[in-house]
RNA sequence: GUGGGCGUAGCGUAGCUGGAUAACGCAUCAGACUCCGACUCUGAAGACCACCGGUUCGAAUCCGGUCGUCCACACCA
C-alpha cells in the first residue's frame, strides 16, 4: 500500500503539472498548523522563483486543478502561497479499512532488501552486565526488529569480549587460589572435568580482584600477560578453563538478556576472530599496507580531506600482541566469508567513534571488506543520572544491570499493589512487564546519539510521554474489546465508517502515519521516530475515548465502527511496541 | 592544543531536506469527567530557540565567529 500522504502528494503533483508547473514542487507535509488544515504544500513559494510569478498565483492555479478531486474536502491557497489541504472522511476511512485488512498494515517492504550484520550487546565475559550495556542492547534489539519488519535480512551478533588480557587475568587469579587444579598441571594428559571449578558469582568477583592486583603489582601483571600468551598459543589446560569460563558466563548472560527481551542470532566473540589474525597480518604486510612504527605494526588510514589528524590503525602492538583494532578487523573477515553482508552496523558507545573510523577505513583500504559494503557506526550517548553525570549507584559505583531492573520492578510492583486490583502473583508479573517497557521507552524515545537523563520516577509514571502511558492506552482498549466480546459479540467483520467527529478523524489520520513512521525509523535507524508516532497515536486515542461513548452507543453500525477503529489502533500500537522490544500486559 | 557533539520555558525533551502564532510532557494554576479498570480530557501561565554576524522574500533549522559544556585524540577494550 502506498502511504496515505503519498496518495495526497500524487494528487498535488498532478495538479502542479496540469497547471503548467514542474511536479517536483508538489511535495506535501503534515500541517504544522493543525488549526488551519491537515496537510500542506509549500511548493508554490519555491516555484515562484523559477516561473517569475507570485507564489499566491501559482498556489491558486494549482488549487483550481483540484476542485473536483474526490480526495479533498477543501483545498485553499493562502498568502503568501501556502496550499492548505483537508482530506475527506471517506478517504481516511477507506485507507484505514485497507490497513486493517492487509498483512502488516499494508506497509511496503524495502525495495532492495539488504543483508545486514548488526553488532550490538558487546558484553564482557566474566563480568556482570552493568548499566553501560543497557543502551546497546535496547537500541540494537529495536533496530534489528525494525529492519526485519521492513524485509531486510538481519543477523544479530553479540560480539562478546572473550579474549585477551582479561582471560589471562582470570586464569592467573585462579592459579593463585587453586593451584592444585589439574588445569595448571602441564603433565596432565587426561580429560578435564565437565564441571567448572567456579560459579558465576565467584567468577564475577575474581575478575575485578585480578584486575586490581595487576595494576598494583607488576609481577602479577607479568604473569597474567604470560598466561594470556599461553592461552592464545593454545595451552591445553588454559583452553579448557576458557571453555568453562565461557559456558558459565554465557549461561548467565543469556538469562540477563532474556529478561530484557533481547536476543542474538550469533554468540560470537573476539576469540572467534583470532584464527584469522595471522593470515590477515601477513597479507597486510605483503600488500604493503602495514608497516612498522615505533615497534608496532600499523596501517595508515588518514585521508586528504580530513580536517584533523586520524592516527594510523594499529594492527599489532610492539610486543606482537593483537588489540581491539585487530580483532574488529579480523571479525569482519569471517563476517564477510560467511554472510557477504551489504551492511555491517555497530551499536556502540559514541565515544568509540574514532576507533571505528580507523577500522572501517582500514578494512576498505586493505580489501577485507568490498567498497560496496556499508560499514555503519551507530554511536549512542551516555546514560546520565538526574545530576547530569554518568549514572552511578548511590555510593558512586557502577550499577549492575540486574540490580537496576530489580529496583525498578519493585517500585512498579509497589505502585500496582497500591491500586490493589490484582493478586500478588499477577502484580509481580505485570510489574516486570511494565517496568521493562518503562526502561526501554525511556531510552528509545530519545535520539540514540544524544546523552539522556535516566530518571526512574519519570519513566515509571503513567502520565506523559512514557512507556506505561502507552501500555495503559493499549490495556484500556483491550478492556473495552473484552467487555464487548463477553457480551456475546464478535470482533469479526467490523468496518470503519466515515468519521463522525473531529476526534475520530484525527485518530484515523494518525493511524495512516504508521507506515511513514516505521519505514523512517528503520531506514534512519532511529527508534525514537516510532516512539514519537505511538505517543501521538496514544494521545489521539485517549482524546477520542474521552469524547466518545463506545459500548453505550446505540447505533449498532457506529458502535462497530468505533470498535473497528480502536481494534486497529490497538493492533498498530502492539505492533509498534513489539518493534521497540517490549509488550503490553493484559491488565494494569 | 587539535577535532567532534551539545546549548530550545523551572526541569525533561521534539522540531525531517529553511516556511504561516517554536511543539510535547512533568511541575504550577483553573476547570471537566470520575463513566468503557488507578486514568483521561480542556484551558491558563511559562522561551529574544546560548551570543554576534551572514545567506534568503523567510532561519531554531544553512554558513562563519564568540562563549559555555561534554567527549575523543595508536601499544586498555
Amino acid at each position: 500500500m502506498k502511504e496515505f500522504i503519498k496518495l495526497i502528494e500524487d494528487e498535488i503533483k498532478a495538479a502542479f503539472k496540469a497547471a503548467g508547473f514542474d511536479e517536483k514542487y508538489g511535495s506535501v507535509t503534515v500541517s504544522n498548523r493543525p488549526d488551519l488544515c491537515e496537510f500542506q504544500c509549500n511548493g508554490a513559494m519555491a516555484a515562484a522563483k523559477e516561473y517569475h510569478k507570485k507564489p499566491i498565483d501559482i498556489a491558486t492555479a494549482v488549487s483550481e486543478q483540484l476542485s473536483d478531486c474526490s480526495m479533498f474536502e477543501s483545498v485553499s491557497a493562502v498568502m503568501p502561497g501556502f496550499l492548505n489541504l483537508n482530506v475527506t472522511g471517506e478517504a481516511v476511512a477507506t485507507y484505514a479499512n485497507n490497513m486493517a485488512n492487509t498483512e502488516g498494515f499494508g506497509v511496503e517492504k524495502a525495495g532492495n532488501p539488504r543483508t545486514v550484520i548488526l553488532d550490538y550487546g558487546g558484553p564482557n565475559v566474566a563480568k556482570p552486565l552493568h548499566v553501560g550495556h543497557l543502551r546497546s542492547a535496547v537500541i540494537g534489539e529495536s533496530i534489528k526488529r525494525l529492519l526485519r519488519f521492513m524485509g531486510h535480512n538481519v543477523t544479530g551478533d553479540i560480539h562478546m569480549g572473550d579474549w585477551g588480557l582479561q582471560m589471562g587475568l582470570i586464569i592467573t587469579e585462579l592459579n593463585e587460589r587453586k593451584p592444585e587444579l589439574v588445569y595448571f598441571d602441564d603433565s596432565y594428559e587426561g580429560d578435564y572435568p565437565k564441571e567448572a571449578p567456579f560459579t558465576i558469582s565467584e567468577l564475577e568477583e575474581i575478575y575485578p580482584t585480578a584486575s586490581g592486583k595487576s595494576k598494583e603489582d607488576p609481577a602479577y601483571k607479568e604473569k597474567a600477560l604470560l598466561a594470556t600468551a599461553e592461552l592464545q598459543k593454545g595451552r591445553r589446560g588454559y583452553t579448557a578453563l576458557l571453555e568453562h569460563i565461557l559456558n558459565v558466563s554465557v549461561t548467565d548472560l543469556k538469562k540477563n538478556y532474556d529478561r530484557l527481551s533481547v536476543s542474538f542470532d550469533l554468540w560470537k566473540g573476539e576469540r572467534d576472530a583470532d584464527p584469522f589474525i595471522p593470515d590477515m597480518v601477513e597479507k597486510m604486510k605483503a600488500d604493503g599496507f602495514a608497516y612498522e612504527s615505533d615497534g608496532a605494526l600499523v596501517v595508515d588510514v588518514a585521508e586528504e580531506s580530513d580536517t584533523k589528524e586520524i592516527p594510523p590503525c594499529m594492527i599489532l602492538k610492539s610486543d606482537g600482541a593483537a588489540l581491539y583494532d585487530t580483532t574488529d578487523l579480523a571479525t569482519l573477515i569471517w563476517r564477510q566469508n560467511d554472510y557477504h553482508p551489504d551492511q555491517v552496523a555497530y551499536v556502540v558507545d559514541k565515544r568509540q567513534e574514532l576507533h571505528f573510523v580507523q577500522v572501517f577505513r582500514c578494512a576498505k583500504k586493505t580489501g577485507i571488506v568490498p567498497e560496496s559494503c556499508d560499514l555503519k557506526f551507530i554511536g549512542f550517548g551516555t546514560m546520565n543520572g538526574k545530576d547530569g553525570k554518568p549514572f552511578k549507584t548511590r555510593d558512586g559505583g557502577v550499577m549492575r544491570l540486574s540490580s537496576l531492573l530489580d529496583e525498578i520492578s519493585e517500585k512498579m510492583e509497589a505502585k500496582i499493589k497500591e491500586a490493589g486490583t490484582m493478586d500478588d502473583e499477577e502484580a509481580k508479573k505485570t510489574a516486570d512487564i511494565v517496568a521493562l517497557a518503562a526502561i526501554k521507552y525511556g531510552d528509545l524515545s530519545n535520539q540514540p546519539s544524544k546523552d539522556y537523563i535516566f530518571d526512574v520516577d519519570r519513566f515509571i509514571s503513567f502520565e506523559g510521554n512514557t512507556g506505561p502511558y502507552i501500555l495503559y492506552t493499549i490495556v484500556r482498549i483491550k478492556s473495552i474489546i473484552n467487555k464487548y466480546i463477553e457480551a456475546g459479540n464478535s470482533m469479526d467483520d467490523l468496518t470503519i465508517l466515515t468519521p463522525d467527529s473531529d476526534s475520530a478523524k484525527s485518530l484515523l489520520l494518525s493511524l495512516t502515519k504508521f507506515e511513514g513512521a516505521v519505514s523512517g525509523a528503520a531506514e534512519e535507524m532511529l527508534p525514537n521516530r516510532l516512539c514519537a508516532f505511538i505517543y501521538e497515536l496514544s494521545n489521539e486515542i485517549n482524546h477520542f475515548y474521552h469524547e466518545t461513548r463506545i459500548l453505550a452507543e446505540e447505533d449498532e453500525a457506529k458502535k462497530k465502527s468505533y470498535l473497528a477503529m480502536l481494534d486497529l489502533a490497538k493492533r498498530v500500537l502492539e505492533q509498534s511496541i513489539d518493534l521497540l522490544g517490549f509488550e503490553a500486559p493484559e491488565h494494569m
